[in-house]
DNA sequence: CGAGAACTATGACATTTGTCAGTTTGTAAC
DNA sequence: GTTACAAACTGACAAATGTCATAGTTCTCG
């Protein structure tokens, strides 16, 4: 069993506010494992009785909506907590979790993180600081949806998924999504995504090799993007 | 100065977690006044430095989207606390709050809140799930927004109205909304809007009456809305 | 009460986006 | 390799939505 004390996690999440006390009692409590990718961490409507640590890889949260697609609401990525709103608003979870790379992540059960709200201030600060934060990104997020053309969502999405992600060696997108997860992310139809995808080849703005995406004219995406 | 003891806010938010001495101390340094309609309680960027008790009327969180149309996320009856996102990010706030109806309104600084804070663990929980409340609901709002047609989302919008705000005394909608702000809570054309409503108002599901919107059939708008 | 402003409504048209059908490309398994 | 399948792509068309112009209606304030 490994130590948390230098786990990624605790160095970018709430987790830092722990003391050596608690982080030796999290060690002890923690169950770690890997999840394949494309394997699911939980689902929509399942009740989890704890929080993940994601220490490696990437997942998308996910909702399927009436019309059967799946809308990706976030993307998550080594460093942060998994499960934190259905821990506090004691509820099932409202989104699915799914591996996007191979992952390596830690499960803290329900009990011990209600013992480090109740004893760590500084910890619960933390916690609802990440919260709010998820809040105001998911009202922007929102308004992006409701206000914005497909267009101008792809070039955002784009130009966030490179700073959020980086890029490979390549200079491509670090993050593969296919076009469809693309096309959920934004909020529209596979096929208008990939359309305005090779629109945005031909003039120069991305270059496309396969499923790899390669941003060249990050300024013209900014203007696009509004 | 009234008491906060028997305060309508105290009764349905996170307040009612405070005891005798606390409800006392918060009596003691608050401030009360009124809004009138159209008037702002704060502006997008602003900063506040405490939390406001709408004792009385309703508001709109509205955000300016970069295409210069206001997008309402969302609306906010007497009994529920303001700014609370703001206060704990520490950072100024995301929305605008404008009022929609003649407001009574108070206002408890910042000091006393992060002290309740610290000395009662289970306001602090309130206040958590008063906010993972939130993050559900915008989660849930910004998939409607992604994967909906703007006809569903008028109709779940409308139903939304009838079932949080009631019916005025004549069956019409409580909440008195003018055609654009409607399409700004839709995310639409105020055009589009109208269009969809004298379609509704032809089929029989509502009925119009100037401004008034009268429901006339839930089950369809129910279905419509998926 | 009356003038002006703000709001509601409708038509005509352009643009955006979705849908369906079908082809090509890439990739994994045998 | 080659078969088999999923993913990427393209075209044609339909449907949804936005924009602009204009007219009628209601509201407000002096």
């Amino acid at each position: 069993m490994s130590k948390c004390e230098q786990c990624i996690v605790r160095e970018f999440s709430s987790l830092k506010a722990l003391n050596k006390q608690e982080l030796l009692q999290m060690a002890h409590c923690k169950t770690s494992y890997t999840i394949k990718k494309g394997e699911p961490l939980f689902e929509e409507g399942e009740s989890i009785h704890g929080v993940f640590c994601v220490k490696d890889g990437i997942c998308k949260l996910t909702k399927l909506s009436a019309n059967g697609k799946d809308q990706i609401v976030k993307l998550i990525k080594a460093g942060e907590l998994l499960g934190q709103r259905s821990l506090i608003s004691e509820e099932p979870v409202n989104l699915s979790a799914v591996a996007l790379e191979d992952m390596e992540v830690c499960f803290i059960p329900k009990k011990e993180i209600l013992q480090f709200f109740s004893e760590n201030n500084q910890f619960s600060m933390n916690v609802m600081k990440t919260i709010c934060g998820d809040l105001k990104e998911s009202d922007d997020h929102m308004v992006s949806m409701a206000q914005k053309s497909v267009k101008e969502r792809l070039a955002e999405t784009l130009l966030y998924l490179e700073d959020t992600f980086g890029t490979a060696a390549d200079g491509s997108l670090h993050v593969q999504l296919t076009r469809e997860e693309l096309a959920g992310m934004i909020g529209t139809a596979t096929e208008s995504c990939i359309r305005l995808l090779s629109e945005l080849n031909k003039t120069g703005l991305v270059e496309l090799n396969g499923k790899r995406i390669h941003l060249k004219d990050r300024n013209k995406l900014r203007r696009m993007a509004e």
